[in-house]
DNA sequence: GCTCTGACGATTT
DNA sequence: GAAATCGCCAGAG
């Protein structure tokens, strides 16, 4: 049963490209509730499938690639192959893909 | 209708 | 600079 704040939340995460990452925080300003990430993190986790969701490319506002339904060395994995610079876990900030205020 | 938990963020020590 | 604490919103029991 999918709420709204997950549909919002899964839609936003289909616009981002590959190679490209964004963080809860940018993600819960694009639902316009940038104070909801936990609520948005949450949504993200609940997600009902891996290939229509990128939830592989929601990272941690620090970089961190955070937590991951498939572990964190597969979302890890995942990214490297996409082309996203990840350094010990982390990623540079400016592979953060930031939503167009449209 | 109230309480607890959660793939987090920011601030303070 | 790193670790710990408080705060935030939404969903589930």
């Amino acid at each position: 049963m999918a709420t709204v704040l997950q549909q919002q939340v899964w839609d936003k995460l289909k616009e981002i490209p590959q190679g490209r990452v964004t963080t809860y925080a940018l993600l819960a300003e694009a639902v316009d509730k940038p104070k909801a990430v936990r609520a948005v993190a949450s949504a993200v986790g609940k997600n009902p499938d891996l290939i229509v969701v990128p939830c592989h490319r929601v990272v941690r506002s620090d970089g961190l690639v955070g937590e991951y339904a498939g572990g964190q060395k597969k979302k890890i994995q995942l990214l490297t192959q996409e082309g996203v610079n990840i350094k010990n876990k982390k990623i540079p900030t400016v592979d953060f893909y930031i939503f167009d205020s449209n």
